[in-house]
DNA sequence: CTCAGATCTGCACTCCGTTT
DNA sequence: AAACGGAGTGCAGATCTGAG
């Protein structure tokens, strides 16, 4: 898990830039489908990893300190008293993912911030749903104050699967806000603009690109804490074209309807669902909700 | 304690009955 | 015949467990 990321010809890689990341996936999955492993190579997480790492580096470059990114749980126990001393912070990113506990179930969380001065308090559970009695090892308090963001990708049989992801996508927010109201969730969600072809060559299929924009839309900027509880805080909508030598990233609705993926005249809009201002604008919604807590 | 085998989890993708 | 929808599949990695 540390450094699974690798280049197309099995050398270690860490993108530092959301660039640098797509371009990645694009070499390792097309290697993949060519040589027959293309199901391997997605089901091993080694191409998602490359977004996780370009949103991680993002997070720092906003001044995140790296060690409150998916910190171990050794870590975390530091924060099991208020009055602990202060800590000696490594510069070093944490690379576990947060098992955090909602309504109706767990779930690992891709990507956690945690607050450097807020107790964590183990709590037995006490709701009316299958966690009763659940020992959830942070608290409500602890738990409501981190800021998650997760991160999915689907590259080919796209709307195939846009049913089952998008219900999903709806359960993952809702299972948190429904225990944790004022909880900063985001999500990152990978989708080309045209999907992969199945089969071991290089081709693409169109896809409808605006039910997507419109269906994330939907499900987007819960600014108020009394939102609907089914919405993120922000979501980005990845959207990038991998059939071109160096793939293009989608950060407007106009650029779409240049390179006629959405029809002149569109309503659809990009706006608060591209990644070029994702981190700036989670921060922005955290920093809001939560202007004690120290992220540094 | 170690560590190998068992079990659990996450997730892209397939399959197949239903609808149009 | 084609498209749809959603239950089912199976791989890979993570985590657990118990024998020694």
């Amino acid at each position: 898990m540390a450094n699974k990321i690798l280049n197309h010809t099995g050398i270690p890689f860490t993108p530092k830039t959301i660039q640098a990341a797509v371009n990645n996936i694009k070499q390792v999955y097309e290697s993949a489908i060519l040589n027959g492993t293309r199901r391997n190579i997605i089901r091993s997480s080694a191409l998602i990893k490359n977004i996780h790492n370009a949103v991680k580096t993002d997070l720092i470059d906003t001044n995140i300190h790296p060690s409150l990114i998916n910190p171990s749980p050794d870590y975390l126990q530091r924060l099991i008293s208020p009055n602990q001393p202060a800590y000696n912070r490594a510069r070093v990113l944490g690379d576990k993912e947060l098992k955090i506990a909602g309504f109706l179930k767990t779930k690992t969380q891709d990507i956690s911030v945690i607050p450097d001065n807020i107790p964590i308090s183990p709590t037995t559970m006490n709701v009316n749903s299958g966690m009763n009695g659940y020992i959830d090892i942070y608290g409500e308090t602890f738990t409501e104050s981190i800021l998650s963001i997760n991160v999915r990708s689907q590259l080919s049989s796209v709307n195939k699967n846009f049913d089952t992801l998008y219900e999903r996508t709806f359960a993952e927010s809702l299972n948190l806000h429904l225990r944790v109201p004022n909880m900063v969730l985001g999500e990152v969600y990978l989708i080309p603009v045209k999907e992969y072809i199945d089969g071991n060559v290089i081709g693409f299929n169109a896809i409808d690109i605006g039910k997507y924009i419109e269906n994330f839309q939907a499900i987007n900027m819960r600014i108020n804490k009394n939102d609907e509880k089914f919405k993120y805080e922000r979501c980005c909508l990845l959207i990038v074209d991998f059939d071109r030598p160096v793939p293009k990233i989608y950060n407007t609705a106009n650029e779409l309807i240049q390179d006629g993926f959405l029809p002149v005249g569109s309503a659809c809009s990009m706006t608060n669902l591209d990644y070029a201002n994702f981190v700036n604008d989670i921060m922005q919604i955290y920093s809001t909700r939560f202007p004690a807590n120290i992220l540094t």
